[in-house]
DNA sequence: CGTCCATTTGAGGTGGATCAACCCTAGTGG
DNA sequence: CCACTAGGGTTGATCCACCTCAAATGGACG
């Protein structure tokens, strides 16, 4: 649902600009912006906490993680970006964040600075980069509330349908991450997401067919366990 | 920290506009927004969740709550919205939080069409507003962090951390809210953040100087809490 | 067919929730 | 000035959801 609005957001203002333009991911760009497309093998990083911030990047296909860290080695990962999110994007001059790719991924990378020179020349750059900061804003909203008051399984239900509508809602869900990725992603350990999805299954809420990939027999009542 | 450099990155812009701008609370507009004050008294509130998404708001004085609801009652607050800070701006056309005057507060309020119109006209407009939802989201992540991984005496040593820069470092720090917002803030109970203080105090790291005022005797030792 | 991970499953421990008193402090009214 | 009250805050005892540690299982790939 998120995704459908922004898609028809940047459709709309595509309408509107001249012929000039580029695609950067999910935004419409002038020419003037020079993007090239890189690939990044499964578990590689992509840039670190504490890099210099210098380009901002769009995935094409696979999957990205981008996580905090704790002194101590607790990781929390902030965000799943998949096909035509944006990512990299730190409101300061150093990441706060690390990307690693989940699996082969390939991913349009762009300087940073560019960009931002392209959103003070141009207003409908800017103001496609403001909603699509919105977005993200919303979605991380959306995960402190599972994060600060849901529960183990009520979190698995909200993330399997989260993943659901980000990936339009297809026969099969695949999930490009690990049970550990998820658990790091919902505050819970692995063998907690384990049983939360054990749990899901032999209510007949889910079923599995493969590790990763889950069927959702029942989005109804996922629904209702999500709150 | 946050707060310096999106301070510093209004000023830039002021510098470069023309006479023709107002201020609508960090940000500067063109004068066609019409803005007005309005109060607010101690526990009112000022939109609900659903509700259709006509006005944004810059706080002038006073603090505000921003929270999600769970079907069971379960409240998170996603944030909390001190002096001239903007809230109430939603990626859809209802709001998906409930705001809530914490104390007695002031604020400015806008039409959100005609803001949104001024980000479609005025490339620094749609700039500021990238740049002030790109400070949110960093401040979510932030928070994402502190629910995801950190402990109970941890978060509030965060939360903590948080309020004194907000609140711009002072001496003696207030905290506009009950221990029942902090909870819901920081995904514990009441009674959980009562403790976590009462341990901060024992270490002497923090001081009660009466059940709001903090004071922070070794913001050293405390950012060592936060990890 | 064996190796390496990811995942599942099991048993036990614990941090924070819950439930329940109790204690402040400010405000109110006599 | 001093009860009285009410709401916020603290403190204590118990419980449980989830973590931790450990071992078994399964699946992908050489």
């Amino acid at each position: 649902m998120h995704i459908q609005s922004a898609t028809s957001a940047a459709q709309q203002i595509n309408r509107k600009v001249s012929a000039a333009v580029r695609q950067f991911g999910p935004i419409s760009v002038e020419r003037g912006l020079a993007v090239r497309r890189d690939h990044f093998a499964k578990d590689q990083q992509i840039f670190a906490e504490g890099d210099r911030s210098n380009n901002v990047y769009s995935v094409v296909c696979g999957a990205v993680r981008s996580c905090k860290l704790l002194g101590d080695g607790r990781c929390q990962i902030i965000a799943f970006h998949l096909p035509n999110d944006l990512f990299g994007f730190d409101f300061s001059d150093t990441h706060t964040e690390t990307a690693d790719a989940l699996a082969e991924t390939d991913v349009i990378v762009a300087s940073r600075r560019e960009l931002e020179q392209q959103a003070t020349d141009h207003a409908d750059v800017a103001e496609q980069l403001w909603r699509l900061t919105a977005r993200q804003l919303d979605r991380a909203d959306n995960y402190l509330l599972s994060l600060g008051r849901r529960t183990a399984i009520e979190r698995v239900a909200a993330f399997l349908i989260e993943m659901d509508d980000r990936l339009g809602g297809v026969e099969i869900l695949t999930l490009p991450m690990r049970r550990c990725d998820i658990g790091d992603h919902l505050g819970l350990t692995l063998e907690t997401v384990s049983r939360a999805l054990n749990a899901l299954h032999s209510k007949g809420i889910i079923e599995a067919a493969g590790t990763r990939d889950i069927v959702l027999r029942d989005r109804k009542r996922l629904h209702g366990f999500a709150g």
